[in-house]
Formats: C-alpha cells, structure tokens, sequence
DNA sequence: TATAGGGCTTCCAGTCACGGGAAGGTCAAG
DNA sequence: CTTGACCTTCCCGTGACTGGAAGCCCTATA
C-alpha cells in the first residue's frame, strides 16, 4: 500500500505518516523503487494512533500506549493510569480555559463597542497592580 | 531601571522581556555599558501584554491591542470585535477539549484498572472505522 | 515515443512563544 | 582582589507537524 492510500485510509495526512517514520512510531518496509509500503498492520497502527492524538494524548503517550496495546501481558491498571493522568490534564485546562473565558466575558460585556475610544477592556488589561520598588 | 527589576515588577521573566523586545513590542534604551534602560512606560506596557497573553491573546493580539491602547482616537467597537474573537476561539477550545473529556472519560469508566491485560481504552483506541479500498 | 499528470522521495525551513545554557562583560560589596 | 549577582549576545531545543523546492517514478494518452 502506498503512502497516499494508507494516508486516505487512516484519515492522517502524508506527511504526517512521514513524520511518525521518522520518529520511530512506525517501520513500512520498502519497495525497490524507494516507496514505502505499508502492511495492513501499519495501517491498524496509524489509526490508532490518529485515534489517541484526537484525544489529545502526546506523541510520547502514544508510543506507551502502542507499546501497550502490542504487550499481550499489560495490565489494564498501567493504560487506566495513563488515561486518568491525561484525564486530568484535560480537566486542568479546561478550568484554565474557563477562567480566561469569564475574566474575558466580564470585560466584553462591559465594554460599549461603538465608535468612542473609552473601553473597559483596555482598561482592565492597563490596570495592573504592579509591584513597587 | 535594569531588567531584573522590569522583570519581577511585570511579573515575566527576562528572557521573555528580551524576546519582547526582539520582535518590536517594546523597545528600551541602552545605558553606555549595553543594559537595557526601563522606563515606566515600557513597564506598563509589559504588565499590559503580560495580562493580555495571560487572557490567552497572541502576541500579534497583544501587539494591536497596544496600538488601540495608545490610539486616542480609537473606537472601542475595534477592541470588542477582536475580545468577542478571541472568547470565540477560547469557547472553542473548550467544547474541543470538553468532546476529548467525556470520550475519555467513557472509556476509563469502563476500564477495570486492574492487573489483567483486558483494557477498553486500548480497545476503543483500536476499534477504528478505517476506510475501505 | 514524447509528454503530461500525479504520486512518491528527500531535505530544509518555518511555525509559536519562549526556555536553557554557554561564553563573556559589568558592578557593588567585602 | 575576589566573589557573586547581574547583564549581554548567540545558538539550540521544544511539539507536532506543515509548506515548499528539487527531483525520481509510473501510467495514460496523443
């Protein structure tokens, strides 16, 4: 399989599949003319891969994971302990998130938007309390 | 005043401050043996853009809203349209990362988490719709 | 047989917003 | 005179790609 269709089939774009070579995420095997050609296993891993990345998994989970999913003698605890890491980290940005978002809310609604100069928004990024001496 | 000075009173490190200054936000004089030289303006602006990148604003976002900020004449229409842009992005990211949470979140439920190899989040991971032909 | 196109290859550079660290100059205190 | 903190520039690395150039390969058509 060439790259293209493999690239079509897993849903990653080419370069990208390139790049997970180049990484070590994967190994196609070559054709005498320099193309790569992936087996059905390559593609399985891809779409795994492209699967974790959506995610939100890092490359490096990635590979984990894979490695995981590959060892027959996992325990679940070991891939259940990833996920909740990253759980996590999820739900700490998206609090972050959320308090930029109402700080951000709070200013727009406050300020007027039309055609004068005086606006809350700017003001409240100008108004800082800076630290003396 | 030096950097380390500008530095803890703005609350961002001065490498950051540097990198700043690199790329045309702010641009501090020399003292003859080569030190930056702060004014408090150039401190204000740097608490300005420090508040603005802590709201999630690029740094080309900060650069306009420093240009609005010093603008007499602008409209705050300007600055509402660009804050309504951004809290867009930002409400985004969060539905983005919020969709990521409850996949994830569904999966860990299912997991045992225990010492057998049998694990939902590898299996749902790898139960991909791939592409036919 | 020539050619046109699409797909494939490698390599290099850029992204965003810094952070780390080296090599070396400057300054105040002891 | 030395110590140590501060400052300078310069270059490389980050994460996960993306864009683009230069050039080879393969197939279909005129």
């Amino acid at each position: 399989m060439n790259i293209g269709e493999v690239a079509r089939r897993a849903g990653l774009p080419p370069k990208t599949i390139r790049y997970y070579e180049e990484i070590g995420l994967i190994c196609p095997d070559r054709r005498d003319n320099g193309y790569r050609d992936f087996a059905e296993t390559h593609l399985h891993k891809l779409a795994f891969i492209g699967r974790a990345r959506a995610l939100g998994f890092t490359i490096d989970e990635c590979r984990t994971l894979l490695a995981l999913y590959e060892d027959e003698g996992r325990e679940s605890a070991e891939v259940k302990q990833l996920a909740q890491d990253h759980l996590a980290r999820i739900d700490a940005k998206i609090a972050e998130l959320q308090d930029m978002r109402a700080t951000l809310a709070h200013l727009v609604r406050a300020c007027a938007g039309d055609e004068r100069p005086d606006c809350p928004i700017l003001a409240g990024l100008a108004h800082t309390a800076l630290s003396q001496g």
